[in-house]
DNA sequence: CTTACACGCTTTTTT
DNA sequence: AGCGTGTAAG
C-alpha cells in the first residue's frame, strides 16, 4: 500500500469552543470590546466601569480562540497590575498564563533592549539609572562645565533632570520645554542644551540608561533595524494597553511600531483620569489614537459598578466643572447610600484623631480594615496620621512616596553590585568611592577616569592608588571585596550581597546613628536578592519595579493580615475600597499651591480629586484642617479645597468636630 | 588643593 | 531628611 499524504488546506482552524459564557458575564459594551478580535480598538472606560474586567476577559477570549499566549503583549502601568490581571485570566480559563508577556513599557523595553540592543550599539550589560542617579550625573557634568557660578541662577539638578525628561517624553526640543514651562530659565537655554548633549554622550559611553532612555532607545531600535521591528511586531500579534490616558507621545509611538505589521491593538483608558502630565503623559493620546490607527473601533463603558449614587453624583459634579469637556457620563444602577461627608477639623491632629476614631467604629460595624483607605495628595500628608494610628495600634500599609530603594544605605550596597555587572558604571563608582575616608569628589573622579581608560574592567588603577596616599587602607579593602565578588566568581546575588554587607556594615555604623534601622532594611534587601539567580535581573527589577513597602510595612503585614491602606492618590489608581477618606482637602494643599499658577495644572489636580472620589464604593469622607500655617508661602490656609466648594452643596453632608476635652472644666 | 562638617532652606505626584 | 553653601582642618 502506498501512503498518500494529505496536505493541510488553507487556514481553517477548528471552531473554537469557549468555556466562558461571555454574554452572561459582560455588558454590551464590554462584550463588544472583548469579542472584537482583529484591528485597532479604543475603549473609553469611566471609573469603575469594568475596565480591568474587560481586559481580563479579552485575554481569556484570545487564548480560548486559539491564539498562542506568547503572542499576546499586555502593557500596564505597574507590573503588579499585569500580574494581577494574568492571575485572573488563569483563574477564569484554568490555563497557565505565564507565556503571556505582561509588564510596564519600561520593563518590556528593558527586555527587548537586552535581547536586541546590540543592533543599535547598546551592549546588554547596561545599567539602569533611577532618578537620583541621573541627577548625580547631571550634577557632575554641571560642575565640569563650570555652570554653578553663584552669580547666575542656574536651575537645580532635579529641575534640569525634569526639563530633559519632559523634552524626551513630549518629543519637544529642550528649548521649547524651557520656554513653555520654565520661562525663568530662558537665559540659560544654550547652556542647558550643551549640558543635555553632554548628558547623552556621558550615558552612552558608560553603558548607562535612564528611564527615558529605555523608551527612546527602544523606539530607535524599532526605527533603525527593520529586521528587529518585523520580528518584534510578528512576535506580539495582539497588543493590549491599560491606562492609555497616562501614556506619553513617545509611548504611543512605540505602540504604533510594535503593531506595525498587524494593527491588532486595544487600548483602554479614561480621559478624565489622566494624572501624569507632570511626566509627559497627555490624555490627548486617547483622542489621537484613531488618527494613529485609522479604522479604529471605539467602545464606551459608561455604567459604573462600583459606587453608590451619592458618591457618583459628587464625582460627576467635580468633573463636570472641568475646562475640557469629557467624552462620557457615568451612571449606576446601584442604589442609594450614605451621602459623602465633608469634615471640618480644627487642626491636623484633630483630623488624624477623627480618621482613627471613625476607622475603629467602622471596624466595629464589620468593615474589614483592608476595605478602608486613606488617600492624600502628597506622601508627607499622612505623617501625623501615621503616628496617631501607631498610637492606637491600627495596622496599616503605606503606598507611594519614598521608596526604600532610594535610601542612601540601599543605594550604597547596590552601587557595589552594579560595578560588578557594569565596570563602566561611573555613577556607582563615584558613589562607593566617596564612602571612603580620604576620598572626595576630586580623587574619585581621577580614579574613575583612570579605570575607564584601562579598558576591560581591570582594577589596576585602583590597586595602584591603594599603595599609598590618603585612603590607601580603605582602598585595599575595597579591592579585595571586588575581587571576591567580581569577574568569574560563581556567587549568587545573595552571596554577593552578603559579601558587600560584610565590607559595608562598618562604614554604615560609622556614618549613621540610626544604623540598626538601616541594617534591617539591608536584611530586607537580602531576602529580595535571595529570590534571584542572576545579578543583572535582580538589579534591573529593583530599579524598574521598586518594592514600595519598607521593612516596617512587611512586619506589619506579618503581624496582622488585615490592615488599613494609606496611599497617595497616584498610587491608588485602579483600586477601590468600601470606605475612603480623603484628607488634607484644603485649598493650598489640594490643589497644592505649587499647581495654582497654571490653569492646566489645576485641571490635572481636579482630575486627581475625581480619581480619589471614585475609589469609594460605599462611604466617602473628605476632611480638611482649618488654620494651617503654610511656611512655604507664609499664608494661613483655611478654605476647603475649591473642588469641594464649587460643587452643589447638597452633594455633601457637613460635620463639624467637637472636642470632648473642650467641655471639661 | 581637598576633604570634612555644620548650618539654613525647601519638600508633589512616579516608571 | 537631603541639598547646597560656607568655613575650618588636613
Amino acid at each position: 500500500m502506498k501512503p498518500y499524504v494529505l496536505k493541510s488546506g488553507p487556514d481553517r482552524p477548528a471552531e473554537p469552543t469557549f468555556s466562558l459564557k461571555y454574554e452572561d458575564e459582560l455588558n454590551a459594551g464590554q462584550l463588544a470590546a472583548v469579542t472584537a478580535v482583529d484591528g485597532p480598538i479604543l475603549v473609553i472606560a469611566g471609573a469603575g466601569s469594568g475596565k480591568t474586567r474587560t481586559l481580563v476577559y479579552r485575554v481569556a477570549r484570545l487564548i480560548e480562540s486559539g491564539i498562542p499566549p506568547e503572542s499576546i503583549l499586555l502593557l500596564t502601568f505597574t507590573r503588579k497590575a499585569s500580574e494581577e490581571m494574568l492571575r485572573r485570566v488563569g483563574a477564569l480559563i484554568g490555563l497557565r498564563t505565564d507565556r503571556v508577556t505582561g509588564g510596564t513599557f519600561h520593563s518590556v523595553a528593558n527586555m527587548l533592549l537586552r535581547r536586541y540592543g546590540r543592533a543599535i550599539g547598546l551592549e546588554p550589560g547596561f545599567t539602569i539609572l533611577d532618578r537620583g542617579d541621573s541627577e548625580d550625573v547631571i550634577n557632575l557634568l554641571r560642575t565640569q562645565q563650570g555652570l554653578n557660578d553663584k552669580a547666575r541662577r542656574f536651575p537645580r539638578k532635579n529641575t534640569i533632570n525634569e526639563i530633559f525628561s519632559k523634552s524626551v517624553n513630549k518629543l519637544l526640543p529642550v528649548e521649547d520645554v524651557v520656554l513653555g514651562e520654565f520661562p525663568q530659565f530662558t537665559d540659560e537655554i544654550e547652556d542647558l542644551q550643551k549640558l543635555c548633549r553632554a548628558f547623552e554622550s556621558y550615558k552612552r559611553s558608560r553603558l548607562l540608561v535612564d528611564y527615558d532612555d529605555l523608551l527612546v532607545r527602544l523606539r530607535e531600535l524599532l526605527d533603525t533595524d527593520e529586521g528587529v521591528r518585523q520580528r518584534v511586531s510578528e512576535a506580539y500579534r495582539y497588543v493590549l494597553v491599560d491606562e492609555y490616558q497616562d501614556t506619553n507621545r513617545l509611548q504611543a509611538e512605540i505602540v504604533r511600531r510594535i503593531a506595525a505589521t498587524h494593527d491588532n491593538v486595544m487600548v483602554v483608558g479614561d480621559d478624565s483620569q489622566s494624572i501624569y502630565a507632570f511626566r509627559g503623559a497627555t490624555f490627548r493620546n486617547i483622542m489621537d489614537f484613531p488618527k494613529l490607527f485609522p479604522g479604529t473601533r471605539i467602545f464606551k463603558l459608561e455604567e459604573n459598578y462600583r459606587s453608590t449614587q451619592p458618591i457618583l453624583t459628587l464625582a460627576n459634579e467635580v468633573i463636570n466643572l472641568a475646562a475640557e469637556k469629557y467624552s462620557k457620563t457615568l451612571f449606576t444602577r446601584k442604589g442609594e447610600g450614605p451621602s459623602p461627608v465633608l469634615v471640618k477639623a480644627g487642626d491636623e491632629n484633630t483630623q488624624s484623631r477623627f480618621v482613627a476614631q471613625r476607622i475603629l467604629e467602622l471596624r466595629e460595624e464589620g468593615v474589614p480594615l483592608e476595605e478602608i483607605a486613606v488617600l492624600f495628595r502628597s506622601s508627607f500628608h499622612s505623617f501625623d496620621l501615621e503616628i496617631e494610628l501607631t498610637r492606637r495600634n491600627i495596622p496599616f500599609v503605606k503606598r507611594g512616596g519614598f521608596k526604600f530603594i532610594e535610601t542612601a544605605h540601599v543605594k550604597d550596597i547596590l552601587a557595589h553590585l552594579r560595578v560588578v555587572e557594569n565596570p563602566k558604571d561611573a555613577v556607582s563608582w563615584n558613589r562607593l568611592l566617596m564612602l571612603l575616608d580620604g576620598v572626595g569628589p576630586r580623587k574619585s573622579q581621577t580614579l574613575i577616569e583612570a579605570m575607564l581608560a584601562e579598558d576591560g574592567g581591570g582594577l589596576a588603577a585602583l590597586k595602584a592608588a591603594a599603595e599609598k596616599g590618603a585612603g590607601a587602607q580603605a582602598l585595599r579593602d575595597l579591592v579585595r571585596l571586588l575581587e571576591d565578588i567580581g569577574g568569574g566568581s560563581s556567587m549568587t546575588p545573595a552571596e554577593q550581597m552578603n559579601a558587600v554587607c560584610g565590607y559595608y556594615l562598618p562604614l554604615l555604623k560609622q556614618q549613621y546613628d540610626d544604623y540598626p534601622k538601616r541594617t534591617k532594611d539591608l536584611e530586607h534587601l537580602y531576602t529580595i536578592a535571595a529570590r534571584y539567580g542572576k545579578l543583572d535581573s535582580f538589579l534591573a527589577d529593583l530599579t524598574l519595579e521598586p518594592p514600595d513597602t519598607s521593612l516596617f510595612d512587611v512586619e506589619a503585614a506579618d503581624r496582622d493580615a488585615e490592615r488599613l491602606v494609606l496611599s497617595t492618590i497616584h498610587s491608588a489608581k485602579g483600586l477601590e475600597w468600601h470606605t475612603v477618606f480623603i484628607i488634607w482637602a484644603l485649598d493650598g494643599k489640594f490643589p497644592s499651591l505649587y499647581s495654582m499658577t497654571a490653569d492646566e495644572d489645576i485641571e490635572e489636580e481636579r482630575r486627581l480629586f475625581y480619581v480619589a472620589v471614585t475609589r469609594a464604593k460605599q462611604n466617602l469622607y473628605v476632611s480638611y484642617p482649618v488654620n494651617i500655617f503654610d511656611r512655604a508661602s507664609g499664608m494661613v490656609l483655611s478654605k476647603p479645597s475649591r473642588f469641594i466648594e464649587e460643587v452643589r452643596s447638597d452633594c455633601l453632608d457637613t460635620w463639624s468636630l467637637i472636642d470632648e476635652d473642650d467641655f471639661r472644666d
